[in-house]
DNA sequence: GCCAACGTTGGC
DNA sequence: GCCAACGTTGGC
C-alpha cells in the first residue's frame, strides 16, 4: 500500500496504532481491498512521491473491506456524489503497524534481480494498492533487515 | 518542473 | 462503442 509521507507516513500509523485506508478511488485498487485482503494479511507500507521512494515498514490487515464513508462526506476531498451509504462505491480496509524497516529504496528494489516481475517495479504502474508475490514479499522483508 | 503512463469523461 | 481531451500519479 502506497502513501505519500507528507500525507500519512508509516510513523503516523505507528503513532495511531491502526488506521482505515480511506480515499482510494481506483477500481482495481478497490477490488484488491474488497476481494483479496483478509484479516492477518501482511502489507508492505510504501512511501511514494518522496526522495527516494521506499518501503518504510510492515503492517497487517486488521479489518476486511467495508464501505469508505468519506465517499459520501461532502466535506471530504474524497467525496463522490455517486456513492452513498445505501450504495457505496468505494471500499477500505483497516491496517495496523507491525514494524519499521531499514530504508528499502526503490533503486535498491529495482537493482535486485530476485524482484524481477514485481508489480510495483513495472513501468507506469500507479496503483496505490497492489498485490505482492509471497516470494517477493519475503525478499523485501529481508532487504529491510528481516522480521523482528 | 517535466513528462510518461494511464484512468476517466463525454461528445459523437 | 470509439476516441480525444483532460486529470492524476509519481518517478526522475
Amino acid at each position: 500500500m502506497k502513501s505519500e509521507p507528507d500525507v500519512y507516513p508509516f510513523s503516523q500509523l505507528v503513532e495511531d496504532g491502526r488506521t482505515h485506508w480511506d480515499g482510494v478511488r481506483n477500481y482495481q485498487a478497490r477490488n484488491t481491498m474488497r476481494d483479496d485482503m483478509k484479516v492477518g494479511d501482511l502489507v508492505l507500507f510504501y512511501h511514494s512521491n518522496t526522495k527516494p521512494p521506499h518501503v518504510a515498514g510492515l503492517a497487517r490487515v486488521c479489518r476486511e473491506g467495508y464501505p469508505d464513508h468519506t465517499s459520501w462526506d461532502v466535506s471530504s476531498k474524497y467525496f463522490d456524489e455517486k456513492s452513498s451509504p445505501d450504495n457505496p462505491r468505494w471500499m477500505m480496509v483497516d491496517i495496523e503497524p507491525i514494524q519499521g524497516f531499514e530504508m528499502i529504496s526503490l533503486p535498491d528494489l529495482k537493482a535486485n534481480p530476485a524482484l524481477e516481475g514485481m508489480p510495483l517495479l513495472a513501468r507506469g504502474q500507479r496503483l496505490s494498492v497492489q498485490p505482492v508475490d509471497q516470494e517477493h514479499f519475503q525478499i523485501v522483508c529481508e532487504m529491510g533487515g528481516g522480521l523482528k
